[in-house]
DNA sequence: CAACTTTTTTATCAATTGTTACAAAATAAA
DNA sequence: TTTATTTTGTAACAATTGATAAAAAAGTTG
C-alpha cells in the first residue's frame, strides 16, 4: 500500500478522464492514437497523463480493464434488465446494433472488437484481459438462460452455454458491420428471426 | 494508358510482395505497419516500395483489394467446392477456425476483421472497400443456397440472405474468438449444432 | 559491344512519435 | 502566513516515423 502524502490534489476525475482516453483508442486504435490525440480529449497535459497512468501501455490496459469490468457496455445490462427474455434477446440485439452504431463518443464498432481484438497479438497482456472479458460476458449471458430455465420459461434441456456463445457472436457480426459503415436499419431487419433461432428447442 | 519502356525488369514479383504486406498488415495493423516491417517483409526496399506501390496508404488498400477480390480467403472456397450442403457449411465453419488460428502467415483472426475494419472510419477509402467486401461474402453465401434450392436439397421456402448473413456473422464470432487467442478445439465443440441451426426451416 | 532505360542501393530528409526535466503554480497542513 | 508537497505548464529529449535524392547497378534493345 502507498502511503497518502498532502499536496495538490488532482484537478481531473481518474475514470472520466480514462473513458474519454478508451473513446480515442476505440475510435483511432491502440497506434493510431497519439499521446497528443489522448491528452488533448482527456483534458490533461502529458506530465499528469504519466503521473496518473504510468505510459500509454498501461494506460490501454487500464482503459480495457474500466471498459470490461464496468458498465460500458450497455447491451448487456438491457439484456439482464428487461424482464421477459424474448425482449430481453431482443432488447440486447437491437442495443447492440444503436451501441455500435449511434454511439454519442461518435466512434463506431465496439472498442473490445474494433480495437482491442486488432492488439491482442501485438501488445503485451491484452490477450488475456480480452479472453476474460470474452469468458465473462459469455457467462453474463448463460447465467440469464439457466435462469430462465429455473423459471420456467425456457425448457429444461434448453444448451444454454451454446445459445449463450451463438448471440454473442451474432453481436460480433452487427458490430462488424457496423464498424464497416452498414446501415443500422438494414440490421435491425431481421433481429426479430435472429431473437427466435436463439430461443428456440433443438430439434 | 500507359506506355511500357524497355530497360531493367522487377526483381520481386507484385503480387507476392502485396500478399507479403497484407499479412505484415493483417498481424500488426495499419499503424502498427511500419514501413520498415513492410519492407522487410516484402524483401524490397523503401524506394523500390514507393515505385511500384505509391505510398503506404496506397499500398494498404490495394492490399484490401487483392484479399477481397482473390481468393485469400480459403473458407469461402471451401465451402463452395464441398458438393453436400450440410457437409459444406460444416466445412465453412471449421475452414474459418482453422485459418483464424493457424494461418500460415502467424497471424491470427481475419485481414478484414482484425485489422482493416479498426482502420474503416480512419484511412480514407477503407470503408467502401469492407462494404463491399461485406457485400460480396453475402452474396457468395446467399447464391449457394439459392442453388441448393432449386436443387431440391433446401426448400423452397428457405430464407437464403437471412441465413448466409447469420452464417458470415457467425463467423465473425469465431474471428473474433481466434484473434484472442481461445483454443480452435474449444471452438469446433459446437459447430455441428451451429450447421444445423442455419440449415433448420423457419418454424 | 554500346547505348538507353529502369531498378536498386545508400543515405538522408523533415516531421512526428512516446517520454521526461525543470520550474512555476496551487493546494493542504502547520 | 509559512512551509511542505504535489500537480501543473513549458519545453525539449532521443528515437522512429513515412518518404526521397542521387548515385550505382542491372537488364533490354539495337
Amino acid at each position: 500500500m502507498q502511503k497518502k502524502k498532502t499536496g495538490r490534489p488532482l484537478s481531473f476525475d481518474h475514470n472520466e478522464t480514462l473513458l474519454a482516453a478508451m473513446h480515442v483508442f476505440w475510435a483511432k486504435g491502440y497506434d493510431g492514437a497519439s499521446m497528443k490525440d489522448l491528452t488533448s480529449a482527456m483534458g490533461i497535459n502529458s506530465p499528469s497523463l504519466y503521473a496518473a497512468f504510468g505510459d500509454k501501455h498501461k494506460l490501454y490496459l487500464q482503459a480495457i480493464k474500466c471498459y470490461a469490468s464496468g458498465d460500458a457496455c450497455t447491451p448487456l445490462i438491457a439484456f439482464e434488465t428487461e424482464p421477459d427474455i424474448v425482449k430481453a434477446v431482443h432488447a440486447f440485439l437491437m442495443a447492440v446494433i444503436d451501441y455500435s452504431t449511434q454511439n454519442k463518443s461518435g466512434a463506431k464498432g465496439c472498442f473490445l472488437a474494433s480495437c482491442v481484438s486488432t492488439t491482442a497479438d501485438v501488445v503485451e497482456g491484452v490477450d488475456e484481459l480480452l479472453q476474460q472479458a470474452i469468458q465473462d460476458t459469455d457467462a453474463r449471458l448463460t447465467r440469464r438462460f439457466e435462469l430462465e430455465k429455473a423459471r420456467g420459461s425456457l425448457s429444461s434441456d434448453f444448451p444454454s452455454t451454446q445459445r449463450a456463445q451463438l448471440l454473442f457472436d451474432i453481436r460480433q457480426g452487427y458490430v462488424f458491420r457496423a464498424r464497416s459503415g452498414v446501415n443500422p436499419e438494414t440490421m435491425k431487419q431481421d433481429v426479430a428471426n435472429r431473437v427466435n433461432m436463439i430461443l428456440t428447442p433443438t430439434h
